[in-house]
DNA sequence: GATAAGATCATCT
DNA sequence: GATGATCTTATCA
């Protein structure tokens, strides 16, 4: 079934959790993609350095703190999006960074946005949108599948850079 | 196999 | 004017 507004107004590291086995789903015209999510990175509060909204809330970072459960699209180096999807209650700015989903040539978040067709119209979309959503396949997740990292690319948080905030998949 | 550099632009200072 | 929640390609060993 498709996850609605309830399962992103949590803690977002819970969320970002609970996302991997999730199914992210993607329709394309009248093409359907999907695939599990294996690859998540939990963002939240203004006093992570690592999360965009440690800058406040301006016109980029609004998104973040809206409604859980909306779409967060951003470009990176110029040349590549950023899926995210956002969380904790409204006014609380948290997001989950789709890092990876188990199809071919899908790791990195990059790649990922490129291969789903994943760009900048596609930002602040609401829960109930019909481009691009979570579904929950009832498959049950270990937690000895699950490992637990810092996260990527964010040396210059400083001590938010060690918090166990990625969370990987394995077979 | 490993490391280095290049691409490229919205956002913030 | 500087800088990234990245990926690909080139060059070297």
């Amino acid at each position: 079934m498709r996850l609605t507004e309830d399962f992103f107004n949590r803690n977002a590291v819970t969320v970002a959790r609970e996302l991997l086995g999730k199914y992210l789903v993607r329709k394309i015209a009248d093409k359907i993609l999907s695939a599990k999510i294996t690859e998540v990175e939990a963002y939240k509060g203004t006093e992570d350095l690592a999360c965009h909204a440690s800058k406040g809330l301006t016109p980029r970072t609004r998104v973040l703190f809206g409604p859980p459960g909306r779409t967060y699209v951003y470009l990176v180096y110029g040349m590549y999006h950023c899926l995210n999807f956002v969380a904790e209650k409204d006014g609380y700015p948290a997001g989950v960074l789709i890092r990876a989903v188990d199809i071919p040539g899908g790791s990195g978040p990059g790649r990922l946005c490129r291969l789903l067709d994943v760009a900048g119209e596609h930002n602040d979309l609401p829960v109930d949108n019909n481009f691009i959503w979570v579904e929950d396949r009832g498959g049950l997740v270990r937690s000895s599948q699950v490992t637990t990292t810092k996260r990527i690319g964010v040396e210059y948080a400083g001590v938010w850079a060690d918090k166990p905030w990625r969370f990987v998949l394995s077979r």
